[in-house]
Formats: C-alpha cells, sequence, structure tokens
DNA sequence: GCCACCGGTGGC
DNA sequence: GCCACCGGTGGC
C-alpha cells in the first residue's frame, strides 16, 4: 500500500508524518494526511495539532499537506500575534522573543545550547562563562519595527535619545537602538556602557561584545548626570505642587 | 470498543 | 469547484 511514514522536517524528531492514498470509494485517488506525535498519538488536521501543541506555537506558516514551513503563507493570526510579541497568555516570557533562538524552519522554538564538555577537548574551560548563554550577534536588529501601544492599541509616544547615543548595528534606527538599550537594562543586572573596542565594527564577529547593545561607546560627563539631577527635580516638584493643588480642592470640596 | 477509512459539507 | 476538516461506521 502507499502507506510510507516519514521524518518531517519541519517537526523535531521524533514525529512522522505519514501520506495514504484512499483506495476505493468516490474519492480514490485523493490522499489524508495524518501526523505521529513521538508518543504515538495521531492527529489528522491541523486544529487538531494546534490544540495539542498549545497556543505558544504558532501554526501560521505551516502545510498541514506538505509538512512543510511556507514563507509566504501568514494567516489571518497575524494581527494578533503582532500585539503579544513577547508575551504568551499565561504571561510567561514567549521564547520567540526571549533571545536567544535559533531561526530554524521549524514549528518548535529550539533555545541555543552552548557546547562546551567536548570530550578530549583540551583547551582549559573557564567556569564563569560556561554558565553564560551564548547571545546571537546582531540579535537587536529583530526588535526593529516593534512598537510598544497601550490597551487601546494607540502606539506610546517613543523617547529621544541623547545625540551621544548611536548605533554600532547595520541598518538600525533610533527605535531599534533604543528598544536595544531598553533591553539590556531590563534583562541584565550589568551597566551598559555600549560596544567599547572600535575593531566591532570591523570584525563584529570576533569583537562584539555580545553582552551589550549594539550601541557606540558613549561617556557620561558630570555635565549628563547634573542635566539629569535638573530633570529629577523638576519631576518632583511637578509632583509636590499636584499633590498640593489636590489636596486643596479636596479640603474645599469637604467644607462645602 | 477502537480505529482505518471514506463521505459530507462549510468555507473559501 | 475544491479541499480541509471532522463525522460516522464497518470490520476487527
Amino acid at each position: 500500500m502507499e502507506r510510507k511514514r516519514t521524518d518531517c522536517p519541519a517537526l523535531p524528531p521524533g514525529w512522522k508524518k505519514e501520506e495514504v492514498i484512499r483506495k476505493s470509494g468516490l474519492s480514490a485517488g485523493k490522499s489524508d494526511v495524518y501526523y505521529y506525535s513521538p508518543s504515538g498519538k495521531k492527529f489528522r488536521s491541523k486544529p487538531q495539532l494546534s490544540r495539542y501543541l498549545g497556543n505558544s506555537v504558532d501554526l501560521g506558516s505551516f502545510d498541514f499537506r506538505t509538512g512543510k514551513m511556507l514563507p509566504g503563507k501568514l494567516s489571518k493570526n497575524r494581527q494578533r500575534q503582532r500585539h503579544d510579541v513577547s508575551l504568551s497568555k499565561g504571561g510567561k516570557l514567549d521564547l520567540n522573543t526571549a533571545l536567544p533562538i535559533r531561526q530554524t524552519a521549524s514549528i518548535f522554538k529550539q533555545p541555543v545550547t552552548k557546547v562546551t564538555g567536548h570530550p578530549g577537548n583540551k583547551v582549559k574551560s573557564d567556569l564563569q562563562r560556561a554558565s553564560e548563554q551564548p547571545r546571537q550577534l546582531f540579535w537587536e536588529k529583530r526588535l526593529k519595527g516593534l512598537r510598544s501601544s497601550d490597551v487601546t492599541e494607540e502606539f506610546l509616544r517613543t523617547m529621544e535619545l541623547p545625540p551621544g547615543l548611536t548605533s554600532v548595528a547595520p541598518d538600525s534606527s533610533d527605535a531599534t537602538l533604543l528598544s536595544a538599550i531598553a533591553s539590556a537594562l531590563h534583562a541584565g543586572s550589568a551597566p551598559v556602557t555600549g560596544q567599547t573596542s572600535a575593531a566591532a565594527e570591523k570584525n563584529p564577529a570576533v569583537w562584539l561584545n555580545a553582552a551589550q547593545p549594539l550601541c557606540r561607546a558613549f561617556t557620561v560627563t558630570d555635565q549628563h548626570i547634573r542635566e539629569q539631577e535638573l530633570k529629577v527635580d523638576q519631576a518632583r516638584k511637578s509632583l509636590e505642587e499636584a499633590l498640593l493643588a489636590d489636596g486643596l480642592a479636596r479640603a474645599q470640596e469637604l467644607s462645602l
């Protein structure tokens, strides 16, 4: 019979795809496609597969019949997906933007792992470094075009960056740089210093400091600090005045 | 009771 | 008109 269970390139090892040709009836000659999970569960439609995998997996561009990811096939779900790129329904970090992620043509997100324990490896290993996750060079480029919005889906106003901050990434806008710096501040506890090696621009594969955003090194002067202090001071004064006015208004309301 | 298999149909 | 999806059932 025409019964071939094959590996499926878009699915992890263990998943099988099967195509069964109909032998009789009005639909003889047509075929049905089934998938089998590693545990042996049979799937006969994309919705069924989707339900099983949960909403953390995007099957939008997965073609059930061929078993491949079709780049041109972005479903109507696309609009929705743009809004919650980094947070899945449960509020957990979605690996789609929790980096680094291997960019393969698989419906499953595959985190990058760093292998340091090759047998026979004579190189002295640095235990500190071995424990840290590798990061993909220029991953910040994937922040491009993403903007924050409020609950009404209205775009929020973005901040202006000080003129001293410039990007080392090719083809990078101010907005992307802002996202990259914000990500660095949010994701790590280390201070953001930017790329301190000038060689990073010429040969990023060797010299780029992946722990730092794609931002040229900058210096913070006493002047900068004073300006920032002034801003905070002004903000505090404004707040004080607002609270005072509010308190007066309430008091007046009560005495009426 | 299970499931391989084909029919029927809703949505495009 | 096509076909993805799923209901239904005959055979085991």
